[in-house]
DNA sequence: CCTCTTAATGGTAACAATTATCATTTATAA
DNA sequence: TTATAAATGATAATTGTTACCATTAAGAGG
């Protein structure tokens, strides 16, 4: 019996988990939404939330609450670690592995029970590298 | 000419520092409002919100962006991490030292220009366990 | 001291993301 | 079937944050 099968999985939250089952994708609430209401248009906003705390509460999906902005869910369960873009805010899953001695490395130095470790680059993608050179550019021609 | 004096300084925007002046205090926006208000009983809040994001755009505080619930600012400027209790939110300083490694790990393997990297350590804060741990005692009573 | 100019403030309305509510629908099981 | 409970869709309420704007406070010349 699949983890999949001890939940009751309607037709809402299987279309959700097909929405988040490729890889480093972390959209948004109502980036689920959209995409999802395209096979179910009748699904409601209020639908999708309430599914996408039901599949984190039972640990189908992962919720990534870093970031002012909105929350983003995925369905990438290993653990690893993101990436933003400070300027246009895209999120991606970084290429390295999780170090394991930074997992480990509050051992025994605080009274804390730790069950995780998030960590988040932050720094500019390639776009917006682009976007930023070209206006100093611009500038620098005026 | 010390840092702070670069920037006008009104009676709000000192009132707000010196509420994040300790070290390990990381306040929201409304938490700030409620301490400075004691001295500045006229402040509104979104003059906090102006001055929290004045302040932090002029690197004077730093913003807390991560956490899905409200933003958090404090005053310790040093490179440090967190601590989160998931089950009431408070949020502290990790008593470790940054990894040097960590923060060069993504060098040469992605696109993105890194500038920062955010580690928050996840768990429960000793109140919480002790709540926890009681509430199993009196569920196996009954 | 007066103006003039500009920046900052307080008060409040608007906004966006999320949560709560509730009548209706759907699934499950006697 | 009928009964029971869970999930849904529609929408209202709430919360954290931002935008707006008339008033106030601070400087800079004169
Ligand atoms: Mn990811
Ligand atoms: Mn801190
Ligand atoms: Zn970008
Ligand atoms: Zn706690």
């Amino acid at each position: 019996m699949n983890a999949y099968q001890k939940f009751k999985m309607t037709p809402q939250r299987i279309a959700i988990m097909n929405c988040l089952g490729q890889r480093n994708l972390h959209p948004t609430a109502d980036e689920v939404f959209q995409a999802v209401r395209k096979m179910l248009p009748r699904i409601s906003l209020g639908t999708v939330y309430r599914n996408l705390e039901f599949l984190t509460g039972n640990g189908l999906i992962k919720k990534n609450e870093q970031g002012g902005g909105q929350r983003r869910y995925e369905g990438n369960l290993e653990k690893h670690y993101h990436i933003k873009c400070t300027s246009c805010g895209r999120l991606e899953d970084a290429p390295i592995e999780p170090f394991e001695s930074l997992e480990n490395s509050l051992e025994g130095l605080c009274d804390y029970k730790i069950f995780e470790c998030q960590v988040e680059f932050e720094g500019l993608c390639p776009d917006c590298q682009a976007k930023h050179s070209s206006r100093t550019n611009s500038q620098a021609e005026a």
